[in-house]
DNA sequence: GTATATTAGTTAGGAACCGAACTAGTTAAT
DNA sequence: ATTAACTAGTTCGGTTCCTAACTAATATAC
C-alpha cells in the first residue's frame, strides 16, 4: 500500500508542480527542498536527508545543474567535498514549490484530523526507523 | 517520508528476495503476487490491482516473460485483450515469495501491536482512496 | 614517511516507473 | 453499414532510482 500511495502521490504531484508552471520533476524538488532547508551543504549532507544513494544524487544533481537551478562548488577544507547552493532562480521558485507542497498535503490529508495526522506520522516513523535499523546490519 | 519507506522497503526487500535465492525484482514480484490472487486476468484488471501505468505493466510483462515467469494469451472473445497467466515455474517460487513477504512485514512492523497495524493501515487506506479520488478528477 | 583504510563523489549499466503517441479491435450513432 | 468513439495494449523517450566499480583526497597505522 505504501508503495502504491508513492506512486500515486508523485503522478499527483508532478502534475500540480506542471499546472503551477513549475518545470521541474519530484525527484529534483525533493533536493530543493532539502537545500531550501540548509544551503551549501555537501553531498553527503543529502544523503543523510534524503535516504538516497549517492550515485542517485549524483544523478539528480547533475540534471539540477544543466537546468541551472543548483551550483557545485568544491569545498576549501576538504577537497574532496562538493558543496551543493542554490541559484538565485532556485530561490524565486520556492515559495511556489511551498505552495504546492502545503496543496500536496491538503490532498493528502483530506478528511484527517490533526492528532491523526500526528499519530499516522509517528506510525510512519517507527517504520522508517525500523527499515533504517534493517538496511544497517 | 512515504516516499523514504517506499525506496528503503524496496532496497530491503530486494535484499531479502536475492539473500533467498528469488531472482526476481521488486517490480516483478508484485505483479506475479496479483497474478497469483487471480490467475489468467487481463492485463487492464492488473492495472485496477497495482495502480500502475499500463505502459509500465507492459514492460513488466515484457521482462517477466523473457524470465520464463509469465505467459501472454490473446483472449478468444475479446481479442484486444490479452490474458496474463502464470508458468509452473512460478507456481513453484510462490511459496518461497510469499515468505519473504512475511518477514518483510515483520521488519516493517517491529515493535507494532496487532492494533497500531490495523489502524495504520487503514489510515493508508485513506490516504490512498484521497490520492485515487484526486486523479480521477 | 609510506602503505593502508576510509571517505567523497562520479560513472556505467540496469530496473521500475511515467506520459504521449501509436495500432488494432469493439461498440455506438446515425 | 459507415463513421466515430471508445477500449486494450504496445512502443518510445525520459526520469528516478539502484548496485558495483571506479578516482581522488584524507586519515590512520606502523
Amino acid at each position: 500500500m505504501v508503495t502504491q500511495i508513492h506512486h500515486l502521490g508523485r503522478r499527483v504531484f508532478s502534475e500540480i508542480l506542471k499546472e503551477r508552471g513549475l518545470n521541474i520533476g519530484p525527484g529534483q524538488g525533493r533536493i530543493l527542498f532539502a537545500l531550501w532547508q540548509e544551503d551549501g551543504v555537501p553531498i553527503n549532507q543529502l544523503i543523510k536527508k534524503t535516504l538516497l544513494r549517492k550515485s542517485t544524487l549524483s544523478e539528480l544533481l547533475d540534471s539540477l545543474e544543466s537546468a541551472g537551478l543548483v551550483k557545485r562548488v568544491q569545498s576549501e577544507e576538504d577537497r574532496r567535498k562538493v558543496l551543493v547552493e542554490m541559484t538565485e532562480k532556485t530561490r524565486k521558485m520556492l515559495n511556489i514549490y511551498i505552495e504546492v507542497s502545503v496543496e500536496m498535503t491538503n490532498i493528502f490529508y483530506k478528511g484527517f484530523q490533526s492528532e491523526e495526522i500526528d499519530q499516522f506520522e509517528s506510525y510512519l516513523q517507527r517504520v522508517l526507523d525500523n527499515l533504517v535499523k534493517q538496511e544497517e546490519k
